[in-house]
DNA sequence: CGTACCGTTGAGGTGAGTCAAAGTAAGTGG
DNA sequence: CCACTTACTTTGACTCACCTCAACGGTACG
């Protein structure tokens, strides 16, 4: 697999924060050292909803779905973490128990860093503070959720929304043509979309019909990003995915 | 009208959050001095969605309705913004510019802090950015779209989901009845579930069939917040509308 | 006493959910 | 390597909640 641009050099978002800020050597070498690095496999969930928020999670390698079940067990799913993101950041400073589940869409390596060193950090070095608000404000979340969730676009465009963000995160040549590889289920598309399996599989049909993305497997082969772009009518938001937040 | 819980002292969460943290009186008054009240009109925008976010908004009284348009001018609503609450702190620390527009829907004081001195006070005072970090990871925004923008949740359930967040927010007699203001029109409410006008229309008239919730005008009945409670298996979430921040 | 907007009601259409069943891929053990 | 199990995916038929469109009633305001 070709290695994830964010993942080159350093690894996750949170160490590009304290590199990036004005840590002095000895505080990075101590949260270095509290780091634990664990192997996830796939399925397995990294933190469930109504847990204690204990840490800050990020993502060396693999990906995770984040969701939320209601009363009654129906789940929801509204993010997708890709190789380099963190997450449970929300409910570590909100200092609530976690408000959704992470479970691994593929086997991960999550580096876990303890809540006191993090928000010592936070506490000592505005710097770090300061990035740290940028990414809570910038977490692209609830913006998302209007593109993959609003019932007033259909199933079809909320699908090729998904395909669009996930071209974001992934490799992709520059000739209008790409080959994306999705690491979810049908069934974990249908959670992010709030729609059925079935429906996804009816639009997926649908959208290749049309040319406009091939899907085989897990596989999707968009002929014309133009054309893919051309489905949905989104406006162009600035995302909180470069190297350097 | 009566005060409402959340302006009788101070007037608004921000002001909450400097007094309880390690701020000294003399920045206190610099901010005090920097600040800005401005009488705002029904209807009249507060910030929109597009320009620059240059300060935070806090409201001293009224409501305000917060909406995103997408790139063909479909307005999505996704949060009331009650007396005392801060609006805008999200594009304010994102570094962006405003992803949503804030419109008054009744007339509104509004108290405006500039960008320059909230980020100061942030970079100064741990224990006031500790604050700030809370009521940015607590934002109830992505958590109210769930409950009032879910399409597996039907038109009805997403209604009394907006009785209760609404009620949350105002005074409510103890002996399990209510009676509740709404500040919004239909097509608020509407913009807000996800719904039309005509589905909201429908809604009101059978939880009024049904004896839930009676509406009359803007003024709504709710003769059993139990039975109101019944309607939906929502989990009860901790919100951060409490005074102590 | 219009004009304009808001709110309600009705009739009809439809996208997506539900249910059930068949097809496909992926493991597992002999 | 093949039977077998299991889980995932797709398809079809049916249903329904909500949307659309259109008309009408209410209320505020000049």
């Amino acid at each position: 697999m070709v290695p994830h641009r964010k993942c080159a050099g350093i690894g996750c978002k949170l160490r590009e924060h304290i590199r990036c800020s004005d840590v002095p050597a000895a505080d990075v070498t101590r949260l270095e050292n509290t780091m634990v690095v664990r192997a996830v496999a796939r399925d397995e969930k990294i933190f469930s909803q109504g847990t204690e928020a204990t840490g800050l999670y990020c993502l060396r390698s693999g990906h995770t779905l984040l969701w939320h079940a209601d009363a009654f067990n129906h789940k929801t799913a509204f993010r997708v973490i890709g190789p380099g993101e963190m997450m449970g950041y929300r409910s570590l400073f909100g200092e609530d128990a976690h408000t959704a589940t992470a479970q691994a869409l593929t086997a991960c390596d999550v580096c876990y860093y303890p809540k006191k060193i993090v928000l010592q950090l936070v506490d000592e070095f505005p710097g770090f503070a300061r990035r740290f608000f940028r990414t809570l404000a910038r977490d692209r979340g609830p913006r998302d959720a209007l593109l993959l969730r609003g019932q007033h676009i259909p199933v079809r465009t909320r699908l090729v929304n998904l395909l669009l963000l996930m071209n974001t995160n992934e490799m992709c040549p520059e000739d209008n043509t790409c080959v994306l590889k999705l690491p979810m289920l049908r069934r974990d598309i249908a959670a992010l979309l709030a729609a059925r399996p079935e429906s996804i599989a009816r639009a997926i049909k649908e959208l290749g019909k049309d040319g406009i993305a091939i899907f085989n497997g897990r596989t999707v082969n968009i002929p014309s990003l133009d054309a893919l772009n051309a489905e949905t009518n989104r406006e162009q938001l600035p995302l909180d995915n470069s190297v350097t937040v």
